[in-house]
DNA sequence: CGGAAAGTTTAGCATTGGCTAAACCTATTG
DNA sequence: CAATAGGTTTAGCCAATGCTAAACTTTCCG
């Protein structure tokens, strides 16, 4: 049955791109957590769960869950009562973050769109853009420059 | 104490990002799921949830469980053991969203990026791009053409 | 320094979206 | 036309991510 074959062969194919995103997003919110918080130990010295929860829009509680997960996964760690702390892969994760999300954003805006737009979208194109993607995004920018 | 009332004006609006992305998250499943419908029926005359399952890369439970949700959300119909049928406001969703995936794709592939690329990654950012930032895409092919 | 106010965590619940195994229909075929 | 093979659904499990209300610490002030 060479047609029945061929046909699985090509759904398999195309469920890559749904098994990516699903990857995607299992990393997302990680990826979120940890760039925040290393922007809020820049900004003002340290990390406070209830900040976390204020940015993000959530409850206290959410935030405090979600950070007991990204203790496990070795990100962040935490006493209870006390300010938050990045890891050595926490802050790797939030440095390489940090600097996807600075390209797609500068990207966003040297396409034209208005600065709260480039702030919002980039928020989430940020999370399923490639690196051959982002290489094309730095190529654009770097071409406009000129 | 206008200093922390300014403080957590400006978390809020940040979190602005945030609440627009967990948005986009709970409609991005229906969007992917009607357009593939839409996708099968046009190239087979009809959608199977096996059929959708395969290209999805999950289990045929899974699809059963979110096609009831689904069709709670009026986007779909089916009998039990019977091919899926997409509602009016489902056929709108998944015009809707082909012509936003067609635009993003285009404009991936326009930017430089290796046809398997541009349809990976499009399948995730489709769901994070805002009108205004669909608009410029558009615009930017359009001036490629010329 | 002893309480009260403010901040943080815990408890308990709901929904979404995955999975496997078992039960259940449908359709083919002998 | 009856048995069975194959496709589909149900049952029951799990993890992630959200919420509110209650319990618990810390901090600050009189
Ligand atoms: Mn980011
Ligand atoms: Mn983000
Ligand atoms: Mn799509
Ligand atoms: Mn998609």
């Amino acid at each position: 049955m060479p047609q029945r074959t061929k046909k699985a062969g090509a759904a398999k194919i195309r469920s890559v791109a749904f098994r990516r995103i699903r990857a995607d997003h299992s990393s997302e919110l990680a990826e979120d957590y940890v760039e925040l918080i290393a922007d809020l130990i820049d900004e003002k010295g340290e990390a406070r769960g209830s900040d976390v929860a204020m940015r993000l829009g959530v409850a206290n509680a959410t935030v405090v869950k979600t950070l007991k997960r990204l203790q496990d996964a070795g990100l962040v760690s935490q006493e209870p009562y006390r300010s938050i702390f990045l890891t050595g892969e926490g802050w790797k994760m939030a440095e390489d973050g940090r600097r996807k999300h600075k390209i797609v954003e500068a990207f966003l805006l040297a396409l034209g769109v208005s600065e709260e737009t480039a702030r919002i979208d980039s928020e989430g194109i940020e999370h399923h853009v490639s690196d051959e993607t982002l290489r094309a995004m730095a190529r654009f920018l770097a071409r406009k420059v000129m």
